[in-house]
This record gives C-alpha cells, sequence and structure tokens, in this order.
DNA sequence: AAGGAGTACAACCGCCGAGAA
DNA sequence: ATTCTCGGCGGTTGTACTCCT
C-alpha cells in the first residue's frame, strides 16, 4: 500500500519511499530512550537517512504506541462528521479529539468517504469497497449529518473553510494529545493534555460569538454520546477530552 | 482469467510560525 | 533586526489492492 519504492534524494543524501522495519526500530529505540521532538536531531545522531520531518509524519501517523489500528467505528465517524462541520479541515484538531486516530487517517477517511457520501445527488450510495471494511460507517449518520449542514458539499468546502479561519489564532499545536509511557517518562504528556484542555476550553467559549452556537453544539454531543452504553457523562469543557468518547469495553 | 476502474492509505510537498543564532 | 532551522499543518500524489465486467 502506498509508495512501494524505496529511492534516494541524490542532492542530499536522503532515503524516500517506504520505511522497512529496521528503520522504524531505531526511530521507536531513539524515542523511547529521548522521547519525541527533535526529529532532524534523531536522524543525525542515529545515522537515519530520513529528514526530520519525515521521520516525524512515520512516528505521529503510524509508530506511536497508542495509534489505533482498524476501521472508523460508527461512533468516531459522527464525531468526525459534526467536528468538521465546526471545524472545517482542521485535521489535527479533529483527530485530538479522537483518541488513537491521527490527522492523517482522518483526511483520507474524509477525503475517500465521508465527502463521497455528502454529494447530494447520491448521499447514501455505499462505495464499492464498502465490503471490505467491516464496520462499515453508519450512512445514516452521514446523511443526518448532512442534512443538518446541506452546504458542507464537496464543491463548496472551500468556501465553509473561510468561515474557520476566525479559528487560526489558535493554538492549534496540540492537536494530538500523546499518551506513550515514552512520551511521559519525558514529562510532556501530562502538558500535552493539559494544553489540549485549556485549547478546547478556549475553543468552546469563542466559539459563543461566532454564528455557531455553542450550546446547540453541546447538546449534539450530549445526545450522541449519552444515547449509547457505558458513555462518560459530558461535563464542562475543562474535562479531559475523553469526556465525549465512549468507554472501551 | 484478464483488464480496467475505483479505493485505501502511506508518504511527500509546500507553506507557515516560532524560536534560536 | 535579520536569517536560519525546525516542527507542524493541510493538500496532494502514487501505488497496491479489490471488485466489476
Amino acid at each position: 500500500m502506498g509508495r512501494s519504492s524505496t529511492y534516494y534524494d541524490k542532492h542530499q543524501g536522503l532515503k524516500k519511499g517506504v520505511w522497512d522495519p529496521k528503520e522504524d526500530q531505531i526511530v521507536k529505540d531513539y524515542v523511547k530512550k529521548h522521547g519525541v521532538g527533535k526529529w532532524s536531531k534523531l536522524s543525525r545522531e542515529t545515522g537515519l537517512k530520513r529528514c526530520g520531518k519525515s521521520v516525524r509524519l512515520r512516528w505521529l501517523n503510524y509508530l506511536r504506541p497508542d495509534i489505533v489500528r482498524g476501521n472508523i467505528t460508527e461512533d468516531e465517524e459522527e464525531l468526525i462528521v459534526r467536528l468538521h462541520k465546526l471545524l472545517g479541515n482542521r485535521w489535527s484538531l479533529i483527530a485530538g479529539r479522537l483518541p488513537g486516530r491521527t490527522d492523517n487517517e482522518i483526511k483520507n477517511y474524509w477525503n475517500s468517504f465521508v465527502k463521497r457520501k455528502l454529494q447530494p445527488e447520491n448521499p447514501l450510495e455505499v462505495p464499492r469497497n464498502e465490503k471490505i471494511r467491516e464496520d462499515s460507517p453508519s450512512s445514516a449518520a452521514v446523511a443526518a449529518a448532512a442534512e443538518d449542514s446541506p452546504h458542507l458539499t464537496e464543491n463548496n468546502v472551500n468556501e465553509e473553510e473561510d468561515d474557520h479561519n476566525q479559528y487560526h489564532d489558535f493554538d492549534v499545536g496540540v492537536g494530538v494529545a500523546v499518551e506513550s509511557d515514552a512520551i511521559n517518562d519525558n514529562g510532556s504528556g501530562d502538558d500535552e493534555h493539559l494544553r489540549d484542555d485549556l485549547w478546547w476550553n478556549n475553543f468552546m467559549m469563542d466559539l459563543n460569538g461566532t454564528e455557531c452556537n455553542v450550546s446547540e453544539f453541546q447538546t449534539d454531543f450530549t445526545e450522541i454520546w449519552e444515547s449509547k452504553e457505558n458513555v462518560i457523562p459530558v461535563g464542562d469543557c475543562s474535562t479531559d477530552h475523553h469526556d465525549i468518547m465512549p468507554t472501551n469495553n
């Protein structure tokens, strides 16, 4: 899947393309020892022939221990649709509300699946390959969201995004709350949570001043998550971000 | 069985902002 | 004050895979 061939950037002597298991292990070992961040330093010190950006991407999208593998669940899909309605293409922020999911994964998911479903001419058509996905997403959920926001069709997503540009001043660097032991060893994991919560708090407060109705938004989540079993009740928005996620059994 | 079309997703690219030098 | 480096983000690309005809 993805890019198949490995090749070298002759200008910089950097390797590109698919990662092999040895490279993955080097990154894992380094992070375990030194924590995340300083990706360029990682490359230099380990002799990994990858640029820092590439290493960072590999870690965030594939190697992180808290990554959730598998298909997007119905619950997650509902959340994605509603968060996208609020935030637009702010994938890192959306991913920050879906523990274990990456912005890349959500972006791919949206581009390949949800947007197609939101097309008004064929909103509920099931894609051919959906049979492959064991827990295929809920068409009803997406259709309902499309009904809520019929302006969110493929043709005008960019216009919608302009409406969200008002949020660009926020600290968006808190998108993903990393929870691995390695990160906590480094002392940054808890801070990440705190900053995440702070951001979310600010976001909810600022939302009050926009055309989006924050109380309506909160009601939506309450209805969604409290209607399911084993859901932690939605508290105020200063609580941990897991407060809107069902517990895992 | 083979070829074409559509899909999933890993990875790259370009831009931007923050902090260091 | 300016330049450089690095990390982060969203957009896009490219290929393996799957299904349909």
